[in-house]
DNA sequence: TCTTTATTAGGAAAGATTACGAATATGCTT
DNA sequence: AAGCATATTCGTAATCTTTCCTAATAAAGA
């Protein structure tokens, strides 16, 4: 299969929008900072913490991978890329109807959500071109009401 | 808010139909196998491996939290629980274009699904009485392609 | 350039999950 | 009911992932 490499010219973009947020919330541009969210701009392969430091660590030999979980948290806080998935520990539903979950990014709380009768969950996608579907996840993430400043 | 518990009945329906499962695949009936599934399909609380270790060992204090792991696993594999979330190391994406994502359960790669021009991705859910939602997450598991036995 | 202070490096610690060998108990057979 | 074969468990150690801590470093404004 092939895969679109992004566009150099829309990684630059990215890139000069990274500075712009970072000025506007009072974060300083280090090279660290700007190293890592390059190797997830550029990428397509959803590389995770220890791939991003294997690979930025070939132009910074002394970056430390602490720096690295440090700064995609960060990264993510300023909406600049995504987590794939949920938090570091797992957690397990007994309850198999077809529903989801909202997991409060705050306290940790997962909550379900059953869909209404006549909402559909499922989304007919193009996605039996990629393999066989066994389970569909889906999750809302935010700040659940026990835990929003009244 | 009041969380509607799973009744008695409903339960032991499950755990009847956890022992044909375990001899449809020849799989042991054994106390720690009933236990287990027993404490997640009667809470509600989306436990963690740990939280089921801590109940199910006030009446077997033997338990070993190997053997919570190891039958958790087992029941999401013999399709009786479900995991929220995804496998224990995080992955990151830099593309915030709205999408789903395809995880092979079997080589972990993760694969991007785009939806279509007239398809919606965002479900219009009960969503909002539980708190702000700040991000949306569709992940499809399965057996990719590559690892299909063609 | 100088100063302030957010940020980083490096290693150690914590947290979550898995591996391993000896002991146990299930399900089958008699 | 007793015995057998072997899947499963226990207990602990090891591994893997992530986070914490402190001195050293470097970004940004004066």
């Amino acid at each position: 299969m092939l895969l679109t490499l992004t566009e150099p010219a829309d990684v630059q973009m990215r890139l000069d929008y990274f500075e712009t947020r970072c000025k506007e919330l009072g974060l300083r541009v280090t090279r660290q900072r700007q190293e890592i969210f390059r190797a997830v701009a550029q990428s397509d392969k959803h590389p995770s913490a220890e791939s991003v430091f294997m690979q930025v660590r070939e132009n910074m030999p002394n970056l430390s991978l602490d720096t690295v979980y440090r700064t995609l948290a960060s990264l993510e806080d300023m909406g600049l890329l995504m987590r794939v998935g949920l938090s570091s520990k797992a957690r397990f539903d007994g309850d198999l109807r077809p529903h989801c979950h909202f997991v409060c990014t705050q306290c940790g709380e997962v909550y379900d959500i059953f869909p209404q009768e006549n909402e559909q969950i499922a989304c007919p996608l193009p996605v039996r071109n990629i393999g066989e579907i066994k389970q569909v996840n889906i999750q809302f993430k935010g700040i659940c009401k026990n835990c929003m400043p009244h």
